[in-house]
DNA sequence: TGTAAAATACGTATTTAAACGTATCAAAGG
DNA sequence: CCTTTGATACGTTTAAATACGTATTTTACA
């Protein structure tokens, strides 16, 4: 059989650590490599070949989502499966707009990381039974509003989301954008309205749920 | 040598798979046991003596601060290392209060670990050297400002907070808790003032990064 | 028991958000 | 080519939040 590498990146060292040691007992794992965050991880893949990367969302300096695009740019052959604690819509449609091969959830089990390994070797995609439900979901909800999926907010929508948690009010936001104040009264609106929320402080808790917004 | 059991409480079962690996190799270990939430442990710990419990924080169905609480009050010899991504200030200080014998990061090593499993095994407490750190700079503000600390927020504050980070309004706070709109109005701008805030935006971020509001 | 802190309440003023409405223009896509 | 969507902009009105005050009562605790 032939052997890869495994390229762990994660900030939690102790994470990084057990899954090392599990990682080091499968046959067909050569080399295992570690970042505590993508930066690091990109100084180094360049010297990697026949590589997985399993890739941590959630990390300081620069996440796995900008890590996986960045990494894929430059090698689109590489593998990376990302590896998140959550089953989040955004996180799931950004890794996979990213070019991820793979989803695994924290609270999965070895096993289904080495399967998901053994997939991903051979050039097949691998997502964690939670997360297909959540594809499936995601997609149901799409083909039934056809297009006017409610949680559909637009790149302009995010950016003065981003700014209104940041707690700027809509005048100073519209002066940060050179648009008018009503412009950003009515992009308010409609978040409201998208999201469901009743104000301010449900927008917010929207927004960092959703990752929009990272506290 | 005398040998411990180990009580892994994590509700990630990689991370939770990891680790008793690496515990299995330490030669004071015996039994591993493991649960996924505060609830599955308070159903078994009853069963265990001589155990050092290594018990998550942010857990669903029974957070770690409960558990650790209710556990201690059944059991007051028992040992509890607190093991958390976040040293926030709120964790450290409700773990501490609810008798933790000691606080370890995610982001620590696993000879940390061990070290901890040591010190609390021989009846001291062990905290990391970034815990330490964040006690230190709790002490000194608390000496500094002697009592008038900023970040002190009294209970009827977080009852407030909480119901503003829910979305609801002044008005039906006030009706919710049978007090006057203009005692929610008043309480609203002492936690702008405790939080450094300016607007609502700013004051349930604050509430969710320490955990005063959970999404 | 005396004192400090917390919780309560009210007055007034300004600013901001929210909830309706309408409308134009550019870009994208069938 | 036409339709849809997104971004832009404006008007009006009400509700809510913010920002200053002051003051009383209750609670905790030294």
């Amino acid at each position: 059989m032939k052997k890869i590498n495994i390229f762990l990146v994660d900030d939690h060292a102790l994470f990084r650590e057990g899954l090392r040691f599990l990682l080091q007992k499968i046959d067909f794992v050569d080399q295992i490599l570690e970042a505590q965050n993508g930066l690091e991880f990109m100084e180094h893949i360049i010297e990697v070949k026949d590589c997985i990367v399993l890739m941590d969302i959630e990390m300081p300096v620069m996440s796995g989502v900008e890590a996986t695009r960045k990494a894929l740019e430059r090698d689109p052959g590489l593998k990376i499966i990302a590896l998140s604690m959550y089953s989040e819509e955004s996180y799931l449609t950004s890794m996979i707009e990213a070019g991820a091969s793979g989803f695994l959830l924290k609270n999965s089990s070895f096993n289904e990381v080495k399967n998901a390994l053994i997939d991903v070797m051979e050039g097949k995609n691998y997502y964690s039974p939670h997360i297909i439900q959540s594809i499936l979901e995601i997609m149901t909800n799409k083909i039934n509003n056809s297009g006017k999926d409610r949680d559909d907010i637009t790149q302009r929508e995010k950016d003065i989301l981003y700014y209104i948690c940041k707690g700027f009010s809509n005048a100073e936001i519209a002066d940060k954008l050179s648009i008018s104040k009503r412009t950003v009264d009515k992009h308010r609106e409609n978040l409201l309205q998208k999201t469901q929320s009743r104000n301010t402080a449900n927008l917010v808790t929207y927004a960092i749920k959703h990752h929009y917004f990272d506290i």
